[in-house]
DNA sequence: TTGTTATATGCCATTTTTTGCATACAAACA
DNA sequence: TGTTTGTATGCAAAAAATGGCATATAACAA
């Protein structure tokens, strides 16, 4: 009982939900800094609201050298039910954005791994370039 | 955008919760008096409540009398969706304990409408008991 | 060791939410 | 009219959440 709530409370905010939003749709695991960047939010904040979607048994996490890489929790029946409805029902615009820059994001990984940290978006279009042509 | 996070905080709390619940399980229009039978909580809680899952377009409402029926709000697609996944997703101890209570509570129906205002507790099963004889 | 990088956390101020009580309102009825 | 009844709301205290900064931690590199 307790825990379907935190689960709901979670979900109650913007950052966390556009977070969880990201991991849906993305299918992916992602790491700490390409968070930060899809969203556009400070790491401090999005550090936060990582522990606490994942106190709420959402996300697990795995550590990976100074890296830390989350991942949906779909070791829990009514988890995987969550995540397929809001799959489908988080669809506004803000979520489109995220998951826009998040796509440009993941084109700087190598081998399916973040291999770098926060970029600042003034950047990460040149970067993009340049790995392009490399 | 705003309006889903509405949503979603007006299902992050207990009392709040466990009335959707209801509302989800019995299928059933409610009038606040039930609500508070079933829920045992006091009258200016589950009002209170109500206001803001109604300001959250879950419900709606429509007075008859003094007495005021709330209704799950189904006239936006999202909304059903939402009210499918919650319905097999709430299926802990304590809404099995107010669904119970509060299908007590509607054999003091009349015709399909509510007759009574708050009863106490201690005097719920002697009325259901003596209407039953009647 | 020292420095750097990715991530987490403690602290504090601010804001928001919750809770409880009293009371207001509105409709029915005497 | 006054009273009762079902419901809603204003207010204030308490509790909880949030946001931002600084700093801690942990792993890697030189």
């Amino acid at each position: 009982m307790e825990t379907k709530i935190n689960v709901l409370r979670a979900l109650a905010d913007e950052t966390r939900l556009r977070i969880i939003n990201l991991f849906i749709k993305s299918g992916q695991v992602l790491c700490v800094c390409e968070l930060v960047d899809a969203l556009k939010i400070p790491q401090y904040a999005v550090s936060k609201a990582l522990t606490i979607i994942k106190n709420a048994d959402l996300l697990t996490a795995e550590k990976e050298g100074t890296w830390v890489y989350y991942e949906l929790n779909k070791g829990i029946v009514h988890n995987k039910n969550l995540f397929n409805f809001l799959k489908n029902y988080l669809s506004d615009e803000i979520f489109l954005e995220d998951e826009t820059r998040l796509n440009d994001r993941l084109l700087l990984r190598e081998g399916d791994k973040c291999v770098v940290g926060i970029i600042p978006e003034s950047d990460l279009l040149k970067m993009i370039k340049q790995k392009a042509e490399a």
